[in-house]
DNA sequence: ACCTATGTGGGGAGAAGTGGGGAATTGTGG
DNA sequence: CCACAATTCCCCACTTCTCCCCACATAGGT
C-alpha cells in the first residue's frame, strides 16, 4: 500500500524518480513495470505498478463500448495509459503527452492512493488542495451516502 | 495489448510510421497486415491488425441486415476498410479518403485501445478530451450501471 | 567527520521518427 | 495498345528521442 506525499523533480529529459521506499515493493510485485495514465476528472496522473495496472484494465475492457460514457472513460484512461518501466536508477520517463496533460513542469508531487499514486504539478496540487478543504468544510450532506458513515 | 498515446506525423504522402513498440506484435500476430476503417461514432480511423480485423469482420457480417443500424454500421465499417500493410520502414500509407473523412492533416494522434489503435487528428483529440474530461466530473448517474462499479 | 543511500543533472551512443528523391507499379484516356 | 499521369513503395539522409552511463550534490546515519 502507497501511503503519502512526495515532493519531487521532474528533470529536463521528462524523468521521474521512483522514492526508493517505494522501489522494492514495485520490482518484486510488478518486476519494475509501471503504467502511467490520466485521471479522467483532474489533470493530474495516476501511476500504476502494473499488477495493479491489469487489475484495472480488465475491469475497463469489460465495459459496454457501445455506451459513450463507458467508451470516453476507456478512451481516456487506456488511451493515454502508457508503460514507463523503471530504469537503471529507479527513474521512469513520463511521455511528453502526458506531462502536457497534467501541466506538469518541474516541480511535481507524487501522492501515494494505496494501490496507485498521483502525480500532479506542485503548483496545481496546491490549488487542488485548497479546493478540497474549502469543500470539506462546508457541513452539507448531500454527499455520497456512505461517507456519513465514516468517522474519521 | 496496444496501450498509450503517441503524437505523430502523417507526411505529405500520407505515410504514418507506426510506434516501434508496436511493431513485433503485429509482425508477428498480423504478419504485418493492418486494417484501417472510420469510427462510426465519431470523426476518426480505426487500426486493427489483421487478425483482430477477421474477429470483428465476422460479427459484423453476422448482424442481421434487415435493421437499418445494422446494415448502416456494416456500410460504414466494412465499406471503408481498407487494408494497409506496413512498408520496409515500419510505416502504413492511409488511404486519402480515410484521410479525409478523420480530417487527418499532419500532425495526428494514435490512440491505444486494448484490441485496436484510434487515430485522431491532433486538434480534434485535444477538443475530445476536454469534452471527455468535462462529462466524466458530472456527478450524475445516467450511464451505464456498470460504469459505476469500477473504482479507478 | 565520514560514508552510504538517494535524488538530480547531463553527455553521448544508438534507436526511432521524419521527410523527400526516384524507380516501379497501377490506372486512365486517347 | 500505348502514352501519360498518379500513386505506391523502396531507399537514403537528417533530426529527434530514448536510454545507458557517469558524476555530483545533498541528507541521514554511524
Amino acid at each position: 500500500m502507497f501511503r503519502g506525499i512526495t515532493n519531487l523533480n521532474i528533470d529536463t529529459k521528462g524523468r521521474l524518480a521512483i522514492p526508493s521506499r517505494y522501489r522494492d515493493v514495485i520490482t518484486t510485485e510488478a518486476s519494475g513495470h509501471i503504467v502511467v495514465t490520466v485521471d479522467h476528472t483532474d489533470r493530474c496522473l495516476l501511476v500504476y505498478p502494473m499488477n495493479e495496472w491489469i487489475d484495472l484494465e480488465q475491469k475497463l475492457m469489460k465495459l459496454n463500448n457501445m455506451h459513450r460514457r463507458a467508451r470516453n472513460v476507456q478512451r481516456l484512461i487506456l488511451g493515454h495509459a502508457h508503460e514507463c518501466d523503471l530504469d537503471s536508477q529507479g527513474r521512469i520517463l513520463v511521455p511528453a503527452p502526458l506531462r502536457e496533460y497534467a501541466g506538469l513542469a518541474k516541480k511535481a508531487v507524487l501522492v501515494g492512493q494505496m494501490k496507485k499514486f498521483e502525480l500532479w504539478d506542485a503548483e496545481a496540487w496546491q490549488k487542488q488542495t485548497e479546493a478540497m478543504i474549502e469543500e470539506a468544510r462546508s457541513d452539507d450532506f448531500d454527499m455520497d451516502e456512505s461517507l456519513n458513515q465514516v468517522s474519521i
